[in-house]
DNA sequence: GTGAAACACGAACGATCGTGCTGACTAATC
DNA sequence: GATTAGTCAGCACGATCGTTCGTGTTTCAC
C-alpha cells in the first residue's frame, strides 16, 4: 500500500532510528554554532567534537561540505519557523500578523534562539559575495519571509489598517531595515535597548500594536 | 630639529621607499579583498598571490594575522574617510551634512567602492560573534560613524531643520538601519533599485533633500 | 663607495582542512 | 535467528593554513 512502487527509483536508503537522531543532534549544532563561527567557518572536526563523535562518523552523513551546509539551512529554517513564523501565524492576517512577525522576530534574538542573532542575516552576510547553491537557498528563504510580510502588509492596507501610501514593497524594505538592524546591533554590542530602538522604529512605520 | 631624541626609544625601524609600497598594495588589496572572502576567510596565501609576491615576503611586514587584520582595518578606514566623510564634510552642518552623509554612502556601494559593500557592515558581521582587538577596533569605528550622523542630525534639530521629536540616538539609528539594509540587499541582489528604496525611506525620514 | 639594514624569496614546520577507505558493531528485516 | 545494511570510529591522503628561518638582493645613510 504505502510502499513506494518498485519501478519508482528508491533513491531513499532506509534509514535506522539511531542515525536520525544523530543526523539530527548535529544538524541542531550546526544550525546554531554557524551563526558564530560562520558556515564556511564551521569546521567538520569542530562540529564533530562538539556534538560527541568522530570526525570521519558525522561526515557518514554527507556527501560533502556543501551538502551538510545546505542541511543546516533547512535546519535552520525549522528553527525559523517553529521560533517565530508559527506563533506569528495565529494572529489574524493584516496589521495583526506584521506586529506579530515583526515582534516574535525582535523576541526570538532576544531570547538567544542562535547565539549570534538571526541565523538567516549571519550566513546571508557571508554568503552574499559567495556564489553557488548557498547563496541562493539563503537569498529563496529571505525573499519567502520579506513575502510573507508582505502579504501581511497588503491585507492590512486591504483592510484599512494601514494607509496605502508607501507600497508593500517599500513599508517592508523599511520594517526589514529595521529587524535588520535589531540583529547586527544587538549581535555587535548585546545591549537589549537596541532592539527597543527598533520597536520604536516599527510604531512609527506601522502605528502602535493593535489590541 | 626633528630628528627623535636618542633617548626616545626609535621603535620604528626605518622604512625603505619601496617597502613603504609593497606594504600599501598588501593592505589595499586587504581591504578590498577583506570585502569579499572575508577577513578571516582571507588567507595569506590567496592575498599574496593576488599581490604577486610571496607568502614568506608578505607575511615579513606583519607580525601576525591578527597585526594584518588589524592594519587592514585602519586602511579600509581611511579608504572611507576618503570615499564618503571627506565628500560629505564639504556640506554645512546640519541636514546637508546628513543627507551628505547618506548620499555618499549609498554612492561608494553604488560605485563599488569595495567590491563586497560596506566594507564595516562586512567584516563587523564576520566578527560581532569574535571577541577580541579586531572586533573592538569595528565597533569603535561604527560608534564614530554613528556619532557623526548624530552631531550632525542634532546640528539640525537645533537649526529647525529637523524636529526635535525622534532624538538623535532613534533617528540615526533608523537612517543607519536602511543604510545597513541597502548595504545587505545591494550585495545580496545586486539590484540598484535596491538602494533607491533606501532614499525613499531617507526622505520620509529626513524630509526631501534640502537646496 | 662602502656597510648596515630593510626587503623579498624558497623551503620547511606542525596543525588543520575536507575527503576517502576499511572494518567492527548494531539495529532493523525476513 | 540469520541476513542485510545503516552507523560510526580509526587511519591516512593531499592540500592549505599561519608561522619561522636562512639567504641572497636592493636601497639608503654615511
Amino acid at each position: 500500500m504505502n510502499q513506494p512502487s518498485p519501478t519508482e527509483a528508491p533513491a531513499q536508503r532506509r534509514q535506522r532510528a539511531d542515525g536520525r537522531r544523530s543526523r539530527d543532534a548535529i544538524l541542531d549544532n550546526a544550525a546554531r554554532l554557524a551563526t558564530v563561527e560562520g558556515l564556511e567557518g564551521l569546521s567538520i572536526g569542530r562540529l564533530a567534537e562538539h556534538t560527541g563523535m568522530s570526525k570521519s562518523g558525522l561526515y557518514a552523513h554527507f556527501t560533502s561540505k556543501e551538502e551538510l551546509q545546505l542541511a543546516t539551512i533547512e535546519r535552520a529554517q525549522e528553527i525559523f519557523e517553529a521560533e517565530v513564523l508559527s506563533p506569528a501565524r495565529t494572529q489574524a492576517d493584516g496589521l495583526h500578523r506584521l506586529w506579530a512577525l515583526s515582534d516574535e522576530f525582535l523576541s526570538h534574538l532576544e531570547r538567544q534562539v542562535f547565539p549570534g542573532g538571526c541565523f538567516f542575516a549571519a550566513v546571508g552576510a557571508e554568503f552574499d559575495t559567495h556564489p553557488g547553491r548557498v547563496k541562493e537557498r539563503i537569498g529563496v528563504f529571505i525573499e519567502e519571509w520579506v513575502g510573507e510580510l508582505m502579504a501581511a502588509a497588503s491585507a492590512a492596507q486591504q483592510a484599512g489598517e494601514l494607509p496605502p501610501d508607501p507600497d508593500p514593497e517599500q513599508l517592508i524594505y523599511e520594517v526589514d531595515a529595521l529587524l535588520l538592524m535589531a540583529h547586527a546591533a544587538y549581535t555587535m554590542y548585546g545591549d537589549p535597548a537596541l532592539l527597543e530602538r527598533a520597536r520604536v522604529g516599527l510604531a512609527r512605520l506601522l502605528g502602535p500594536r493593535p489590541d
